[in-house]
DNA sequence: CGCCTGTCTTGACGTCCGTCGAATCAGACA
DNA sequence: TGTCTGATTCGACGGACGTCAAGACAGGCG
C-alpha cells in the first residue's frame, strides 16, 4: 500500500481540525462544510455505509477486503473502488501485511460527525 | 405547499423506524443502509449541509428561504432545489405560511445518524 | 525463476447530480 | 380582477458517480 497510500489526498481530520460544535448549535461555516461533507457523501452510499460498519465493528477492529467483498454481489474492483472512496474520505485507513489488505476505521472523524449531527433532547418538537 | 406536501416520497424515520445500534457496535444491514445513506447523501454537499445547519440552529427552530437564499452564491432555483433534497431524505419539513415558506429540521433523524457514527472513547486507536 | 492468488488501476458506459434560465404556481394587496 | 413578489417546477447542460471487464501490480510458494 506505499504508493498509493502516499499519492492519495488524504483529509487530516485526526483531531486538531476547528469543526465541532453541533450542527444546531451555530451555523457551520463554508470551510468547515467543505471539509466535512465529503465524508458525509462517502457514507452517502448504501454499500459504502455497510463496509464502513463492517470495519468498524470488525474483530481487533480491522477486516480484511478478502472478508468485505463476498459480503456483496459486486465485483472486486468495484468494492475496492469504494473503499478507495472511503480511504480518501478520511475514514478508514488501509494497510497491507503479506498477501492481504486490512482496513481500519479512524475515530476520530466518526467522531466529529456524530458531534456536529447531536441535539441536545430539548430542541423544539 | 399543499401538493408537493403530499406527491413527495417523505421518508418516515420519525423514532419508530429499527436502526439505531452503533455503526462499530454491530454491522448495519442492507435495509438500514438503504434507509439511512440518502439522509447521509443529503448532507454530503456543502451547500446543503449549510442550508441544514442554518434551519436547526435559526431562532425559534425554523428559516424562510428569503433568509436562506441570500446567504449562497446560488440562484433561487438551485437553492429550492437543495431544500427539496434535505426534504426528501427526511431531514427538514417545510410549511408555507402566507407570502414565505419555513423550514424545519426533523430532530428525531438527526438523532438516529448521531447514534449510528458513535463510537465510544474506548475503541482502538 | 515462474506461476498463482489477492488486490488495485484503467478505461468505458449509462445514470445521477448541481447548476442555471425560463416558465409556472401561490398568496398578498390594491 | 389584475398585478406584484416569493418559491417551486421544468428543461437543459456539463461533470461526477457506480459499475463492470480487462489488465497490471504485489506477495507467497513451488
Amino acid at each position: 500500500m506505499s504508493k498509493q497510500g502516499a499519492s492519495l489526498p488524504v483529509i487530516d481530520l485526526t483531531g486538531d481540525t476547528p469543526c465541532c460544535p453541533p450542527l444546531a448549535q451555530r451555523r457551520v461555516p463554508a470551510e468547515t462544510a467543505a471539509v466535512l461533507a465529503p465524508a458525509f457523501k462517502a457514507l452517502g452510499d448504501p454499500v459504502r455505509l455497510q463496509l464502513m460498519s463492517m470495519i468498524a465493528s470488525a474483530e481487533g477492529g480491522e477486516a480484511c477486503v478478502c472478508d468485505l467483498t463476498p459480503a456483496f454481489d459486486l465485483t472486486g474492483p468495484t468494492i475496492s473502488h469504494h473503499l478507495k472512496t472511503l480511504r480518501e474520505a478520511g475514514l478508514v485507513d488501509a494497510e497491507r501485511r503479506g498477501t492481504w489488505v486490512y482496513y481500519r476505521a479512524r475515530p476520530a472523524i466518526l467522531r466529529q460527525l456524530a458531534a456536529l449531527l447531536t441535539i441536545e433532547p430539548t430542541s423544539a418538537e
